[in-house]
DNA sequence: TATGCAGATATTGGATCCAATTTACAATAT
DNA sequence: ATATTGTAAATTGGATCCAATATCTGCATA
């Protein structure tokens, strides 16, 4: 076949495939984060290869990148179990959040395409009046990556998907706090206008209150139970 | 024996222990920092399995580590390479390291203790006396986390720590440029006394400069050649 | 009843084996 | 000569097996 051909098939390229221990990854990390995987839960490298289909090989492969990404916690010869959070390392979340995600955030505003203040609109409007709260989380967590996408910093974004990661359980729980999704509502039309606005630094301490609003509130609700 | 008697052995728990892929992690980790295995130098797992006599398992888990802390990629069936970094990418991480160590240096001005002063102006000392260019690298960044233990931010020094290691090995070239050493020995010395005299803004504003100026002077240098 | 011990069972860590894929290279055709 | 194909070697991904350790259970004993 010569290059000028008009290409029939699609190509694939394996090499950038999924391989099962990646596949196995995905699936235990959304678990975790959604909080279907409680703090302290044992993994049982058998048990979840069986409901793979896999053998143990590319489970632990799965477990080894939870550990480094801070999501489990294993000991030798007993296991991995899902990673609890001290109250106090969520505050310290929090607070690097609200340091990494303002400076992004700015810097995002300052080269952000029309395209994206559109999808960030429907972004918010979905979160508005979704009914589920299932879906809360993901569509707040949309929203902002959203308008983070145009930043041009894909270290600094990495980081924080992480850090996000680590937090989502809980702030899942925050926006079921009681006003937690109204006041998260208000906050997000906030930002947003400043972002369509162009008002990069406004935007910016905006993001950061509102991190660390959601920091305090959750972080009452921790103490009072 | 009971629990009065002299603890005639030192106890050792298992558990902690390392495995043998954290062995095998580590020694590349220090060998990747540290330059040692170069950009794109691809990792045989079979050759690194004998080196440190074991099998291909621990090898496979150690890879699969670094791959997680941005060390190594790696593509399906093609196998681990060190991995190269853009300009652009060293340049957004100097940018973080700025942001982050500055937060965190002033956290640590407000709670440190007089050891970790007497410790950090050891390890200023030996940075400024040593002639071996190869432990430079070492010294230096002994010095910068000794002035951040005190912090009381253990999440943002692992992932301070995490860029240093992704960034290590241009750091060390830096070191060994022209005037490298000796700009790093003048402003270290300023960060030191304003960490000694408990100002915490000037530690922090002084530490930001001094990674933006190692930045500008290493992208400068990239450039040239 | 509570405690300690012994063996059985379960679980993880590592070694070896097989399959899937890539890479190197020789043979062949154009 | 250059490009193409076929084949063998090298390499990685995954499965299975064995060893090391932990956990559980029943039983004896104070």
């Amino acid at each position: 076949m010569r290059e000028t051909d008009a290409v029939k098939l699609q190509p694939v390229d394996i090499s950038k495939t999924a391989s099962v221990a990646d596949i196995v990854f995905e699936a235990l990390r959304k678990a975790i984060i959604e909080g279907d995987l409680k703090d302290g839960e044992p993994l049982r490298q058998d048990e979840i290869a069986r409901l793979f289909n896999t053998s143990r090989i590319p489970v632990r492969e799965a477990i080894t990148m939870l550990e480094q990404q801070g999501l489990v916690t294993t000991q030798r010869y007993k296991g991995a179990v899902v990673a609890s959070i001290a109250p106090d390392e969520v505050a310290e979340i929090f607070d690097f959040r609200a340091l990494v995600e303002g400076t992004v955030i700015k810097a995002a505003v300052e080269r952000m395409s029309d395209e994206s203040r559109r999808m960030a609109r429907q972004c918010h409007e979905a979160f508005s009046s979704s009914t589920d709260p299932m879906s809360w989380g993901d569509l707040n967590r949309q929203f902002h990556y959203t308008l983070y996408q145009d930043s041009g910093l894909p270290y600094h974004l990495g980081i924080v998907n992480n850090a996000l990661d680590r937090i989502d359980r809980y702030l899942r729980a925050q926006l079921m706090l009681s006003n937690g999704r109204a006041r998260a509502h208000d906050e997000h039309l906030g930002i947003l206008e400043a972002c369509e606005a162009g008002k990069a630094d406004l935007a910016a301490d905006l993001t950061r209150r509102h991190i660390l609003g959601a920091k305090t509130s959750l972080l009452d609700h921790l103490k009072r139970k």
